[in-house]
DNA sequence: GTCAAATATGAGCGATCGCTCACGTCAAGA
DNA sequence: TCTTGACGTGAGCGATCGCTCATATTTGAC
């Protein structure tokens, strides 16, 4: 079933109709992963709902693998412009507004495409992908540390790298929950109320 | 090759030699999932590395989903007994002794067999154990409920329950984050007492 | 020792997989 | 208009899958 490896250089798009063929094949894909999860997924399944030939495919993807490391690529790219512009706009504000309004922009980011979301995440570390997450964790904490470095007045964490790291981590993490938590016995904003304050009483001290 | 869905029933062993081989068929698929992942892994494999035949694995499985299924109630149950240990031992300690030694405790749980327990974690939405988990989720945050409600001279937070919930995945989140983040920069006391201190801070109020 | 139930075996079936390749179609420069 | 290469097609190969079933072996009550 499997090949040893895939070899075989694919064709890049060049024409417009190739283009269209490629992202066709990523949005089957997408639906495909939603509906029936990464194992029961397969190229030829992929293909048919993108209303393309398995040949065409095999193209312009080295494999399942390819394609949802491609998914998770524009997925991601995508996530992360909303998640820095907001943190970008947080720079001019006070400091617990612009942790409650960074927050907030991620929890409604997460909100988009939330079991694509969650399907893409599963599979980061099978295709390849951890790199690029780890990467844009790195992008993400650089930027949180420098904001951190720029408020002394009220940050007085010892380490504020090691504080941009966890809370990074931290936040992501409540941001994944709250997906389970809001609609079930608290609100949304009771909940990204409550992230706030945990991060603002964590970066503040006591 | 998928079958539409599993229905004959299976057999319970009952022989000491048929829990051997139950035993052997989880361990090979143990070794199995941490060295090729779930996707790579078979039902042939599997048998093949437990030294049993494929049919004698078909008389106490349904299938491949129904073996991670059980090994991931074998991993759950024992990972559970530590930390429930962990937390009732705190129960009599005083606040801050009591976080310290409950994060540790979990750290070192996870420290365990942590390949295992990543790749067994990714798998609980496929294999229908998301109840189980939650489950003992529930469980966790009402035992940490419970002795947030019996500090309430120390533990200033508006909502306990709110506050355990969070409390409960954000200390589990930081703890699969710890596994990456010790022995890069920062040692594991320096990771814990951070994650303590993340926790004392929200729970202890301003 | 006898015998029924429990346990163990593995060849192999039918289904599905990933993927190739020989071949047709289309687009654009000459 | 002709030519060339990019693009698109789908039948089907070889591999592997999940899983069954006819058969053999072991166990334990009597």
């Amino acid at each position: 079933m499997t090949k040893a490896a895939a070899v075989k250089r694919r064709r890049a798009p060049r024409q417009e109709r190739a283009r269209e063929l490629f992202d066709a094949v990523l949005d089957a894909a997408a639906k495909e992963l939603v509906k029936s999860g990464y194992v029961h997924s397969s190229t030829n399944r992929i293909a048919a709902r993108a209303g393309v030939s398995i040949g065409s495919l095999y193209q312009y993807f080295e494999g399942k693998e390819a394609i949802v490391a491609a998914l998770i690529d524009r997925h991601t790219t995508e996530m992360k412009a909303l998640c820095h512009t907001a943190l970008m706009r947080a720079a001019t504000l006070p400091l617990d507004r612009a942790v409650r309004e960074t927050v907030a922009a991620i929890v409604a980011a997460h909100a988009i495409e939330p079991k694509l979301h969650k399907v893409l995440h599963e599979q980061v570390p099978r295709v390849g992908k951890l790199r690029k997450i780890d990467q844009m964790h790195e992008e993400t904490t650089a930027m949180v540390h420098a904001q951190l470095r720029m408020r002394p007045e009220q940050v007085t964490v010892q380490d504020p790298e090691l504080a941009a790291n966890l809370v990074v981590r931290m936040v992501d993490a409540l941001v994944h929950s709250s997906v389970d938590m809001i609609s079930e016995k608290w609100s949304k904003e009771r909940v990204i109320d409550e992230i706030v304050g945990i991060v603002m009483r964590y970066l503040t001290g006591n």
